[in-house]
DNA sequence: GGAGTGATGACA
DNA sequence: GTCATCACTCCA
């Protein structure tokens, strides 16, 4: 799953003059349209069909009136999936991370690219070790909400060869 | 544990 | 048009 090759890898923002980079520490992914998780299972609306269309495209939604959430659509076109990052090195939650990056939902629907000011670097990080458990916060979602689909970096080696916790 | 906050989607 | 819900965070 491409979750898992996000971990260690690094987010960098653009705005204005100013550039924001943090290394990816724990995502979660939402896959299908059964996934009574995710906001896909309903089907295709105005705001998730970014899920349903081509890989590397930014998915971000407002929640509880507050907070932005950043995705990127994983999967091939009209199998809707999304990886939601939930937290880069320093920086817990995905409401935090889309602060610290400024981050709102004018970027949904943008594709993950140096144009749109948001994108991933792999920056040699390696051997990360990586737990797996329980996605957060979707305890509606019956059977789905067991699957062990939330993926958090333990431990990588940097470029020389160091390892980080 | 509980409040804040407003877009979204379902239904009429 | 109404209404319940929500992939969260903060404070007690």
């Amino acid at each position: 799953m491409v979750a898992k090759e996000l971990l260690g890898k690094f987010l960098v923002r653009r705005v204005g003059k100013k550039t924001i980079v943090g290394m990816i520490t724990e995502v979660e992914a939402y896959v299908g349209p059964d996934d009574k998780a995710s906001h896909a299972s309903r089907g295709k609306t105005p705001r998730t069909k970014v899920m349903f269309g081509r890989a590397g495209y930014w998915y971000v939604y407002l929640v509880y009136g507050m907070h932005h959430c950043l995705n990127i659509v994983t999967e091939k076109e009209s199998y809707p999936a999304a990886i939601l990052i939930r937290s880069v090195h320093s920086v817990s939650g995905p409401g935090r991370v889309s602060k610290y990056f400024h981050i709102d939902k004018k970027l949904s629907e943008r594709s993950s690219s140096r144009a749109s000011g948001l994108w991933i670097e792999d920056r040699g990080v390696r051997d990360v070790k990586i737990k797996s458990g329980k996605r957060i916060g979707v305890d509606y979602a019956g059977r789905w909400k067991h699957k062990p689909w939330r993926l958090t970096l333990e431990q990588h080696r940097d470029k020389k060869n160091h390892p980080i916790v």
